[in-house]
DNA sequence: GTTTTTTTCAAACCGTTGTTTTAAAATACT
DNA sequence: AGTATTTTAAAACAACGGTTTGAAAAAAAC
């Protein structure tokens, strides 16, 4: 009865599954999953009301699809060896960084994969666990490596983790602070430029303070020998 | 016709009023303002549907008085005085981000409050104005001016601006990243132990990196002035 | 104790919203 | 061309959910 997925021979998409897609998208990130409605999306793409279950069995199948499209426009994970973002550890962090900066506010992606997490986040669908192992758990494990790397600890330390929290705290509070951004910081806009800025603050400042940690952990080891002697 | 809030005399609240509006925090913590329903939190707090416009008015009213409600239990204005939070500027930031995370995983604290900021956050209502002025921007100013000290810059310098940004990214990336954290790094639980040593951690952390960012500007000035000679 | 006011309750109301249906149009296949 | 299949379209369905109603119960006022 209902076509699924690809017509019979190769072509992946009619034009009006990918209008679909394409508005749900939009309308899926402004208000969540929930609050979305299918009448607000079909009338926006411009496509019969029953179009949605025709093409994608219900509401979540359409969500799924979405998420699905979101995580492709993501990247995959071989983006993410940390030797493709610079020499030095310190080079490498500002690239970490600057990449996610422009994964979330580049000009050239579109904005609603983010705006999207934001809703995950804050009531998350079945689909999130699957977001989180594709998405968010490469990242999470390279940027750990690296900086267990800087502090002299291992990956899974607990103190490389506190310093992951933190680093990556400072990236995601420009996406999930916004709103408030936009009312105590309105002057902030987000050109290129500024998450050039962005990026270097972030690296920087978070450096100064992994190098910090690194030598109190040295002085530390010191005078373990010492009393130990 | 209804009567609104308090009786003739000055007892504040009713039972019921009372029973729906604790049990309403709840409710539109876990789901957000669109996804709660009147009927849930009527039946959880076993008064008659009708009871939440007999007294509220209507939805939005009700959660209005929740908002109003948490508001009082965030603290008041008087609290953000960095005297209060210790002598030196380290033991101020260090007494700055434990009230934070104190008073957002506090076991003494009701939890729902902060649940409820998520959902304002992926999606405003016309109330949440009324909290970042209320309840985010005095903490903001305050903690902007400590930063503006310890790097010897002006509160609404640029460079302040961004170490704040910084500072406050690793408290609420705890709150807002959540649900990731569950599933990335699951041991973690929160103990007053714990708030206790992400507080040293991130104070620790963030005071080391703002020297270091106080050093580079001094060490720019100082070039400046031998250019300029 | 009677009257008045306030509060509770069950039921109904009614717009909204995801989904289904049934038929027509478009497209592909032979 | 003729047939089968896929896609679109309008309307209806059914459940959900905020709100209203009108009467009963409870509390307050007198």
């Amino acid at each position: 009865m209902r076509g699924r997925n690809k017509s019979h021979h190769g072509v992946p998409r009619e034009a009006t599954e990918a209008r679909i897609l394409e508005t749900a998208g939009h309308v899926f990130a402004e208000t969540g999953f929930q609050a979305a409605k299918v009448r607000d999306i079909c009338a926006r793409a411009g496509v019969n009301l029953a179009a949605v279950n025709y093409h994608f069995g219900d509401k979540l199948g359409l969500y799924n699809e979405v998420l699905r499209f979101a995580a492709c426009a993501a990247g995959n994970a071989a983006d993410f060896d940390p030797v493709l973002w610079g020499r030095t550890r310190e080079a490498k962090l500002r690239g970490f960084v600057l990449g996610l900066l422009r994964h979330m506010y580049g000009e050239e992606r579109p904005a609603w994969p983010v705006r999207l997490m934001t809703h995950e986040l804050a009531q998350p669908t079945p689909a999130f666990d699957g977001v989180v192992e594709q998405i968010i758990r490469p990242r999470y494990d390279a940027i750990r490596k690296l900086v267990g790397g800087v502090i002299g600890r291992p990956a899974d330390d607990r103190q490389t983790r506190l310093c992951t929290q933190s680093i990556l705290g400072q990236i995601i509070v420009y996406a999930h602070g916004r709103e408030v951004l936009k009312r105590v910081w309105p002057e902030l806009q987000f050109t290129p430029e500024t998450l050039e800025e962005l990026a270097s603050h972030i690296s920087s400042f978070s450096y100064a303070a992994l190098k910090s940690v690194a030598r109190r952990n040295a002085a530390g080891k010191r005078k373990q020998k010492q009393t130990a002697r």
